[in-house]
Formats: structure tokens, C-alpha cells, sequence
DNA sequence: CTGAAAGCGCTAACAA
DNA sequence: TTGTTAGCGCTTTCAG
């Protein structure tokens, strides 16, 4: 007997129940009869260190014998680097895109041998304040802060305390690394949808709401515009509160421009003007082509015709945030870095 | 000079940044003047060993000084138990109900001081194994394993090496904790929306693909129709694919009935019924009462008109999940713990 | 009331 | 090739 361990008498050799005391890298390794360095050599497959064929399979034997599962705290404690990203989100429950860029940041963490701590704040700062707290308090690797919709934030001061992105949001007049899609882009290819069909007189139904998306887009569909050899007119581009009621209100107004397509600023936009249009025995798309924005699967996939949208990455923005953080990409030295927006035809136009 | 600490010669004193050293509780002990452990009972507010008040009065000075922040790890791994819960959950992308899940869960576990590690799998198994062996290894307190519908599972083996608790699903035969939404409940009171208003003959559009749902959801509608003293009319009850398609393409069986309500297996099928309806010239509700069920926010408040519907109480899922894993609520000794579908009145009906 | 010291499970020199 | 040992930052008896 070398081992001076006390132990509570649980004579149950296999003990891989969660009842029980844990088995520890110090149990395997008197299982195989070695030191726990060798243990940790094997598990961790070391290749600095060259181990016996002979010892390493028993090592590995014990393992399964037991049940051994390292324990990642105690890993990263002695190690000093945790494996831990955070990612705090605005509105988890309220939209699908905050899982998607949970998605995206998740198998790219993954990717990398980390893993998510994830915390909703629902916008409230004081849980802001907390989730990044605990965080902080895990030594995260650092933290990916997130919005569901795209816009200018102040991050929160203890955010500095350690690296971080902004992802889907941005600071102004800061250079803190950042995520966004390319709405400029997003709005060009959303209107060259409707270009390519061979619409020319198209309109833009802009939001009402001041953010990146209203200015970005429009600039999209300007320069599509342009760059097909239309003027642009002012006249085209009208506003709509930016849900399904706001594209509905707006059908008449619409109407009175007699275009041969639409591009409306998001797909709750379009399904109200579904509506609108419907009720004025306008058929989609021999009457009029309509193009959405933001490719809402439940919505855009599955209106009557299906819609014609472009989509919001934001799996490809978590993906790219965590890519950013970790230095593995890295975003340009001045402003956000841009993630494209693409095309989904569907039968809309 | 009693330390005999070797350190990196960085002069600079409040150390907050993340690229020095960090601030342990040995620094603050020092610059307290007083041990670690005075610095721990202080920090931790143990009541059990009284401290001087000027004692802690320097430990707090110090704390804020510094920018001291706990170790959280090393915590767990000193106290033996870890503060974490695990949520598995299959399609986080995909609907905005995981995200209310996680939400609820989040809400609950903080409450109580645990924080979620969450892992997406998308269905995949072998996603599934990876997430619960990164759980195991981080010692979380149990987990969730969550899907996004109502239905059985068979839990993957490793999840019995904690504890766990099955949220929005269910295991067949088994006492395996689990948490679920009422179907029959749900159905009865979706039914009841419609009776109340007055309605008498009213059809049930069930689900194709057989379920908890559409059993329970059945026997929520009868049950309520023959409370109310209605005779149940097998030939009312029709089935359609659960989605937007499905709901159109049965209108036209529909309308063959003559009723003066119709209640949906979901939203999805409501939406597609209402465009159906609409070709048909019917006007919802003076023509005819129709009740969703899921209360999908972006469909269900924004239909034209708003639709009245049930909620599936996905955020107390989540939130009654952690309750029973940590033995807070308990399950029934036999079969899963039922939470209520709320009603969700809006002018449908 | 406060401090010293023994771990928690693991990693990483350094010996052997 | 393998074992010893000193921590990682914190909690927790147990002395003083």
C-alpha cells in the first residue's frame, strides 16, 4: 500500500455511476500501475514525451475500466488557458437569429476546442452587467457580444476587462473588432433580383427606423440601380414601419407608383403586403415582383408564392466572430468586418 | 519581504487589464495586509467566521483596487461542486422555440446560481455524444437535453452519468425525469376559445404525422366538445401536413363542413388556411372562427387578423427543467411533469 | 478574530 | 521511457 489517500469505502470496482466519488486521473493511474504524468501524457496525447507501448494501453484499459472523464476545471486551472468563450445575447427567445449566431459561433468554438457559455440578457444591463461578470469570473478566452438586429451599441465598460467582438453591432467612432452583414451589398443583390427578371421601374420599401440596414440598403438598391443604367427616383422609395402591418398599410401608396417590383425592406414587410396586394386582386408574381430581406425560414419559405429574399448570415456572423476573437481571422483595421448577404430565389419574382 | 512568489516584473499597480497578470486572491491578501483566507470568508460573506471590520473594510478596498475577480474554476475545483448546467438542445437555428427554452432555463439556473453551457446539435448523434462528454468534463450539476417539439426520445447513453432531466421530450417506458407541455390541456383550451365565443360546430385540423400532439391535442378537442355537450363528429376532424401548405390545401375539404370554427393543429396550418379562406372570399372571423395553437410570435400576432391561439410554454419548459434537476420541483412518480398551454386570445375568434 | 496549511484534479518542468 | 514534485486559485479545517 503506497497511496495515502483516505477514502470513502465504496468497494464497487467500476464506478462510472454519478453517485459515487469521482475517478480521477490519480485512479487510473494506479489501475495501470504508472504516475499520473504518464496518465496525463497518454490521455492528452503528448507527443513530446515517448510512452511504452506496454504502459500506454494500460493506461488506456483503465481508462474505459473505470469510466475516467478528465476534469476540464482542474485542466484549465493547471494550465492556465480555459477553453471558454462567452457569448452574451440580446433576445435569444424572441427571434430565430440570435440561435442561429449562437449556431454559428458554437461549431466554430468547437471547431477550436472550445466551448459556450451562453447568457440572454433580454437587453436588460443589469443582466448584462452580470452575465459578463460570470464570465469574466470563468476566464473566458474572451466574449462575443451580439445583437439580433444590426446596430450601433455601447458595449458595456467591464466588456474591456477582456477580448471581445461585437458581433452583428458595432461601436461607433471605435476601432473594438466587429461582425456585421454588408448591407450595402444585401440591398444591391435583393434589388438585382428583380433587375435580373428584367423589372426595371422597382420600388424600395424602406423602414422607418434609422439603423445600418435603412441607410445600407438603400444604398444597395441605388447602386443596382445605377449600375444598371436606371435613374434613380426618389418618388420609388417609401417608408413602412418595418413589420407585417407596415406592409400592409402601404399597399395603396404603393400602388399609385405602378412598378413592376418591390423590394421591401424585410420579409414581415412583404408578407403584409402579400395581404395588401392580394386584396386588391394583384397576383404575385405576374402582377408584381417582390423581393424580401432577412430570409425569415418561417415566413419567407412558406408564403403563397414562396418568397424571393436575401438572407442575413448570421450563422456565418457567429462563425466569423469566434474566428475573429480567436485571431484567426481578422477584421479590417478600420471599421466592421463585412459578412455577405446572399440570394435565396424563390418564386416571388 | 515574506512572499516568495516569482513574478513577472509588471510595475504597473491596478493591474484590470487582460493582458498582465491577473489579480488572485493572494494579491488582494497582500494588499490587505491580511491572509487568503480572511480575503475568501470576506469576499464570499461566509457568516460563520466573524471578521474585523476593519479587516474586511481593506479586503473590500483592495477587491475594488485591484479589479479583483474570483476564479470561478478554481473554485468548483477547491469546493468539490460546479455551478454549470448543461442544456442540449437539437435545433437552436432552426425555431425561436429553443431559444425560449434556453431562455427559461437560463433565468432558473442563475436564479439559483448555476450558469448554462449550452450545446447545439442540430440532431446530430454524434454532435450529441461530444456535447455531453465536454458536459461530463466540465462536472456539470446535470443537464437538460432538450428538442424542439414534443416527442419521445431515447437519451444517449452518457447523459445517465449525471443527472438529467428531459425537457420537451420524453423517453418511452421510462422513469427518466422529463418536462412536457399539456397537449391535452392545450387542445381542450384552444377548443374552449372557440366555444366560448359561441361557436358550436367546430372542425379540428389535426397533424399528419403522428405525435403527442396530435393524440393529445385530439383528446383536448373532444373532451371539451363533449363537456360543452356536443356530440363529437368524427367526420369534423381532418389532417393536414403540420405547415402553411398543409392548411391551404385542406380548405376546400373544409369549407364541405359547414363549421362556424375550425381549430388548427398549429400556426403554420392557421396561416395557410387564412390564405385559403381569403381566396375563397371568407372573412375571419365573421365568417368563420379559427384557433392556432404555438403562439409563433411572427406569425400569430401579425396575421391579418391577428390569430387567437394557445401557447406552447416553451420558457417555462426550460425554467421547470432546471427546477426538477435541482430537486427545487419534483415530477410525478409516473410519467413527465405537465405544464399548462396558456390561452392566447386575438381577433380570430 | 485571523492565519497556516492541506488539498481539489491536473499540467509541466525536472529528475531518474 | 517514466516518476516526482511544485504549483494553478480557492476553500476549509484547525491552531493560535
Amino acid at each position: 500500500m503506497t497511496t495515502k489517500r483516505k477514502r470513502a469505502g465504496s468497494a464497487d470496482g467500476a464506478e462510472s455511476g454519478h453517485s459515487g466519488h469521482p475517478v480521477t486521473m490519480r485512479d487510473v493511474a494506479e489501475a495501470a500501475g504508472v504516475s499520473v504524468a504518464t496518465v496525463s501524457n497518454v490521455v492528452n496525447d503528448k507527443k513530446s514525451a515517448r510512452i511504452g507501448a506496454d504502459a500506454r494501453q494500460r493506461v488506456h484499459d483503465a481508462v474505459s475500466d473505470l469510466g475516467y472523464r478528465p476534469n476540464a476545471l482542474a485542466k484549465t486551472l493547471s494550465s492556465g488557458s480555459s477553453k471558454f468563450i462567452g457569448l452574451v445575447a440580446d433576445a435569444i427567445a424572441t427571434t430565430p437569429f440570435a440561435g442561429q449566431i449562437i449556431h454559428g459561433a458554437q461549431d466554430e468554438a468547437w471547431k477550436h476546442g472550445f466551448v459556450l457559455l451562453v447568457a440572454n440578457t433580454e437587453g436588460d444591463p443589469a443582466a448584462e452587467e452580470a452575465a459578463i461578470a460570470m464570465m469574466l469570473e470563468h476566464k473566458v478566452r474572451g466574449v462575443l457580444y451580439s445583437t439580433w438586429f444590426h446596430r450601433a451599441v455601447v458595449p458595456p465598460e467591464a466588456l474591456r476587462e477582456t477580448d471581445f467582438v461585437l458581433v452583428d453591432c458595432f461601436e461607433a467612432n471605435s476601432v473594438a473588432p466587429a461582425v456585421v452583414p454588408d448591407e450595402v451589398q444585401g440591398g444591391y443583390t435583393a434589388t438585382k433580383l428583380l433587375l435580373d427578371a428584367g423589372h426595371r421601374r422597382i420600388a424600395f420599401i424602406n423602414t422607418t427606423s434609422s439603423s445600418p440596414a435603412q441607410t445600407g440598403r438603400l444604398e444597395g438598391y441605388h447602386r443596382a440601380l445605377v449600375e444598371a443604367g436606371i435613374e434613380f427616383d426618389p418618388a420609388l422609395v417609401l417608408e413602412a414601419h418595418p413589420d407585417q402591418e407596415g406592409g400592409y398599410a402601404v399597399t395603396a401608396q404603393l400602388l399609385q407608383l405602378n412598378v413592376a417590383g418591390v423590394f421591401c425592406h424585410n420579409d414581415r414587410v412583404a408578407m403584409g403586403l402579400y395581404d395588401g396586394l392580394r386584396e386588391h386582386g394583384l397576383t404575385i408574381p405576374r402582377d408584381i415582383a417582390i423581393a424580401g430581406f432577412d430570409n425569415q425560414e418561417v415566413i419567407a419559405a412558406h408564403l403563397r408564392p414562396p418568397l424571393s429574399t436575401v438572407a442575413l448570415p448570421h450563422y456565418e456572423l457567429g462563425a466569423a466572430g469566434v474566428r475573429v476573437l480567436l485571431g484567426i481571422d481578422s477584421a479590417p483595421t478600420a471599421g466592421p468586418l463585412l459578412v455577405a448577404c446572399p440570394p435565396v430565389p424563390r418564386a416571388s419574382i
